[in-house]
DNA sequence: GTCTATAAACGGATAGAC
DNA sequence: GTCTATCCGTTTATAGAC
C-alpha cells in the first residue's frame, strides 16, 4: 500500500514537472522561436536548473517535438469531433472552422509552434508531424468535396478553397494577441467567411 | 578619367558583393530561419570566407534588417502603385491583391522573412519595419473603407475583412513552394476571393 | 531529482598577413 | 578586399556531489 501510494505520488510529481517544462518551453518557443530559446530560458521559467531539464527530457528538440505533436493531435481530434458532430456539410464546416480558429486564438502559443516551427524538428520528427498535419487538412478538404458533391457547396476549387480557409485560421496565430479583436468576433466572422468561400447555399 | 572609372568599378563590385551576400542570407533565413542560420552558412553560399562578410555588412542582424526593409518597401510600393492604377475601388482592390499575392509567391523567400522574422530584429529596427508594415496594411484598409462608403463594397467588417484578405496573401509564403499550384491560379483565385470577402457588387 | 561545475562544441565577430 | 587563424562568449548536454 505504501509502495503503491509512493509510486503514484512519484509519477504524478514527475508528470507535473514534465508538464511545467513543456509549458515553459511552449511559451518561450512561441515568443522567440525554437533556435532563439536556450535551455537556460526554459529551465529558469520552470524554476529549476538547466541540468534538471535533462532528467525529464532527452533534449531541447524533444520538447519541441512533444509540444508540436500534442498540438497537432489536438487539431486532428478537433477536426474529427467536428465531422462527427453532424451529417450536414454546412454544419460540419462551420463547426470545424469555429473550433480551428478558436483553438488558434485561445492557444496561440501552441499554434505558433504547430505552424511555424516545423523546420526545427529532426527529419524523422518532421515526417511524423507532417503526416499528422496532412491528415487534418485532408479531413477538412473531404468535408468541402462532400459538400460540393451533395450540392451544399458550389465552389469549383475545393482544394484551393480549403487552403484559403485554413490559411485564415493559421495566420491568426501570427497576429492575434496584438490585435484588439475579441476571440468570439474573429471566430464568428471566419466561420461565415468559410461558408462564403465554399459557396454554401444560403 | 582613370580615377573615375576605377572608382565606379570598385563601387559596382562592392555593390555586387553586398547583393550576393544579401541573396545568400535571404535564401538561408527563409529556409532555416534567422537564428538557425550561421554567418558561415551565408558566407559559404556567397562564395567567400566568414570574415569577408564583415567588410560588407556590420553584422548578421544588419543583413536581416536590410532584407526585411527592402521587402517591406517593395510591398508598400506595390500597394501604392495599385491604388494609383485606378480610381475604381474594385479595380484597386483586385490589383493590390493580385500584386501582393503574386509577390508572395514569386519571391516567397523574401516574403517569409518579411512575415516571420520580425522578432529577430533589434528593437529599433523592429519599430522601423513595423511602421512600414502598418502603412501598407492601412493603405489596403483605406481601399476597403472607401469602397464601403461609395457603396462598391458591402462588408460590415472592413477591418476584419482587410485582415482576412491579407492573411490569405501572407500565408501563401508559408506553404507555396511545396504545393502543386501555379502562381497564376492562386493569384486569380485570391483576387476573386478578396472581392467576395468585401462583398463587391457583381 | 536537483544542484553546481564543467566539458565540448559552436557561432559572431575581429586581428593581421597578403 | 579577401584570406587564415583565432578570440571569446554562449549553448547544449553531462558528471558527480548531495
Amino acid at each position: 500500500m505504501d509502495d503503491i501510494m509512493a509510486d503514484t505520488t512519484e509519477t504524478d510529481r514527475s508528470a507535473a514537472t514534465r508538464a511545467r517544462l513543456m509549458d515553459a518551453a511552449r511559451e518561450a518557443f512561441a515568443a522567440k522561436g525554437f533556435h532563439a530559446t536556450t535551455t537556460r530560458d526554459i529551465a529558469a521559467a520552470a524554476g529549476m536548473s538547466p541540468a534538471a531539464l535533462y532528467i525529464h527530457h532527452k533534449s531541447k528538440e524533444e520538447l519541441l517535438y512533444l509540444i508540436s505533436k500534442a498540438g497537432h493531435e489536438l487539431v486532428l481530434q478537433l477536426v474529427r469531433d467536428a465531422v462527427a458532430s453532424s451529417s450536414d456539410r454546412v454544419e460540419q464546416l462551420r463547426t470545424v472552422v469555429r473550433s480551428w480558429v478558436d483553438y488558434h486564438l485561445r492557444d496561440y502559443t501552441m499554434a505558433r509552434i504547430v505552424n511555424y516551427e516545423l523546420s526545427a524538428l529532426t527529419p524523422p520528427h518532421q515526417d511524423e508531424i507532417t503526416a499528422l498535419r496532412r491528415s487534418a487538412v485532408q479531413e477538412v478538404e473531404a468535408i468541402v468535396r462532400a459538400g460540393v458533391r451533395s450540392g451544399a457547396f458550389t465552389t469549383r476549387q475545393p482544394a484551393l478553397a480549403t487552403t484559403a480557409i485554413l490559411s485564415l485560421a493559421v495566420d491568426t496565430s501570427r497576429w492575434f494577441p496584438e490585435s484588439a479583436w475579441k476571440r468570439k468576433q474573429v471566430t464568428d466572422y471566419y466561420a461565415t467567411l468559410a461558408l462564403l468561400i465554399v459557396g454554401a447555399k444560403a
